[in-house]
DNA sequence: TGTACATCAGTGAACGCGCGTTCACTGATGTAC
DNA sequence: TGTACATCAGTGAACGCGCGTTCACTGATGTAC
């Protein structure tokens, strides 16, 4: 705690940041403990002096990737409203950008992951659990304040499910459609502050 | 294709059951060919005679899953609308079921496999990629006429993505709550024939 | 109808590989005096 | 300040296991005559 971070803290960090960008881009399935050491710039055997197991891991870098994905989520929202978005408008550009549709390992762990989340863990899946939580109240701190929690709710979904379809159909013109098609329809409907420049 | 199926086609249909039910309990990466040739009654070793890879498994058990969810779906929309429901709201009270919630297995496999196909092999993903056409193009004839493709496009995100939500909250208050949510913000959106019972 | 043979679906042992995990060791850092 | 020792993070070989894939073989089905 006191002074500068020792050499083994330090390690941890880059294990951990390692395998929070490993499980958006491959899967929870797809990381492998070698993989992650050596995009750490350790070897593989060092690995059981950090976490008691591959699962362990996973777990924390499950709780990672929602603080990172948060903290750019809300630096990206922060550079539009200066833009003089308003707030639900840049929660939905952001989300729905097509940055974000081609940079999995940089975004929303929900969108990337959600739907492994019924088979990990249950240390894994209480993590996951309250990052969906925490998703759903920054949308509804960007909704109307007489939105009731359940449009919350579906909001995040339709931003969560657009992602995944959008990177399902790839990234090109169809996925592309599809973040348009979710920006326009959430906007449509629940964005009072009409578009910036709306005439 | 003259006379009774022979027994060769009926152990290859057999397999191909047991893998789109096996993808969308376990996930694309959580399926093996010997866990499906046992749940066919079959032994791993007879797998080559009826698919050239697990990959080739993996395509064909996506494209079962896909005709198979449609068709159940269908026919909970066929009850749900002879009890007085209108096409959107059999669609979305048939889609949000707690039924599915707790049931990935005989369910829809994009809510069970989205995340996951940005990491499949072309095969599979182009597959992938057409079921979601399909269903877009599913939620279409329920919406309004005058609706837009986008609008579509979007209900189907909303679909998808509270059912991942719910199943990743749980099948439980939190994940009921998510459902319920989603279809209420769909049907007070767009269901212009209100609810059967309406006043 | 019955026998001999060919075909073919499925069996189960085996192979190679990669992965999670363990462990004896090394080399560097820090402490005692 | 310098030397001797203890601690500790990281190394890399090794182990066991499961998985995809291969293959020689078996037993059943179907065909020829």
């Amino acid at each position: 705690m006191a002074g500068p971070a020792s050499r083994k803290v330090l390690s941890h960090e880059r294990i951990v940041e390692a395998a929070a960008r490993a499980i958006r881009r491959e899967g929870y399935a797809g990381v492998g403990v070698a993989d992650v050491m050596k995009e750490a710039g350790l070897t593989h055997g060092g690995f059981y002096a950090h976490f008691p197991s591959r699962d362990a891991m996973l777990a924390a870098a499950m709780d990672h990737a929602g603080r990172d994905g948060a903290s750019r989520m809300a630096q990206a929202m922060a550079r539009r409203q200066a833009e003089g978005a308003s707030p639900l408008r840049a929660m939905v550009e952001s989300y729905l950008s097509e940055k974000m549709l081609a940079n999995c390992e940089i975004g929303c762990p929900i969108a990337a992951l959600a739907s492994e989340m019924p088979r990990q863990s249950p240390q894994v899946r209480e993590i996951a659990a309250s990052r969906v939580q925490g998703l759903v109240r920054a949308v509804r701190q960007t909704l109307p304040a007489d939105a009731g929690e359940h449009v919350a709710m579906a909001v995040t979904a339709n931003l969560v499910g657009a992602m995944q379809l959008a990177r399902a159909l790839g990234d090109n013109a169809e996925g592309r459609a599809m973040l348009a098609a979710a920006r326009k329809s959430i906007l449509d409907q629940y964005d009072t502050e009409g578009t910036p420049a709306s005439h």
